[in-house]
DNA sequence: CGGCTTTGACCGGCGC
DNA sequence: GCGCCGGTCAAAGCCG
């Protein structure tokens, strides 16, 4: 039984075409897989923030809402500053702590010197008072508590506004709290918590969404599973679903333009490699 | 030894 | 005037 060579080749062609296209969707199951975990976490990420902010919001709102005051802080799951607020002349934060850290160090790039510690009538734990570390040069004076209502949550009342560059390696501002735009207005912001949780790894993700090389298909197997739903997914998404997420991605001001460059890097090389 | 923190004492504003 | 309370002072102690 032999077949005839013309055919014999046209079944080659197409078994190489075959393997060309299955090699292709792989890759852009990867990438996908890849995607559809970066919206996982953030979905996760933004409803744990959603949640914390209200549960937040209720418990803080009889204590910070006082008068004018108003209160609009967002606390960050992610445990970053995410909002450029200008820290005003006299202005509130809040940061997120550990609970059991009894310590009331806010980490705000500025050195501080503790001159002062009052028990105050209408909250059990103690006020800390700071002066700047360049004072008398430097005016500015704050105030850190903890939350009556919830101790995990310091409360940071700064009274003026420095007049030099932050002195600390471990600033928390995403905004430099001498930036203000507003005079004597009370505002209210959360920074970015003492704890150090690695931030969405944005800057480290590999760029190469088609993870062709051996190495890195051996560092994320996908389950088998997995493998199975992605192709599933795979064959429900097309190109122009992909570039308009890649587009939705390049519009969100939290998400990382680097992530959507890179994503979009790799579109555009699996696009170059399909026309090949 | 210098700088920083701790902590009780002191001061001044405010309400009664 | 008195008492309460928040803010500040300053001596003592701690730490690198």
């Amino acid at each position: 039984m032999s077949f005839p060579l013309a055919k014999k080749r046209c079944y080659l062609t197409q078994v190489e075409a075959l393997q060309f296209e299955l090699e292709h969707r792989q890759k852009e199951n990867e990438s996908l897989r890849f995607m559809l975990g970066v919206m996982t976490r953030r979905f996760s990420i933004l409803q744990a923030e959603i949640q914390e902010t209200e549960e937040h919001q209720q418990k803080t709102a009889s204590n910070l809402a006082d008068g004018d005051q108003a209160c609009h802080e967002i606390l960050d799951s992610n445990k970053r500053a995410r909002f450029e607020v200008p820290i005003t002349k006299a202005s509130r934060i809040l940061v997120r702590s550990h609970s059991n850290d009894k310590s009331l160090i806010v980490k705000d790039g500025y050195q501080w010197r503790k001159y002062g510690q009052k028990v105050t009538k209408d909250n059990p734990s103690p006020r800390a008072y700071f002066r700047c570390s360049m004072a008398p040069y430097c005016p500015v004076k704050k105030k850190v508590q903890r939350c009556v209502e919830d101790d995990s949550v310091l409360v940071a009342t700064y009274d003026g506004e420095h007049n030099h560059e932050p002195n600390g390696s471990h600033g928390q501002y995403l905004c430099s709290p001498n930036s203000s735009s507003s005079k004597n207005s009370i505002t209210n912001h959360v920074l970015k918590c003492p704890i150090e949780i690695p931030p969405l790894q944005v800057p480290s993700i590999a760029l190469d969404l088609t993870l062709s090389s051996p190495s890195n298909q051996q560092k994320e197997k996908p389950s088998k599973r997995s493998m199975e739903d992605c192709g599933k997914i795979n064959n429900n998404y097309n190109k122009n679903y992909i570039e308009e997420y890649v587009a939705s991605l390049t519009k969100d001001p939290t998400f990382s333009v680097a992530l959507a460059a890179a994503v979009a890097s790799s579109m555009s090389d699996l696009s170059s490699s399909r026309m090949l």
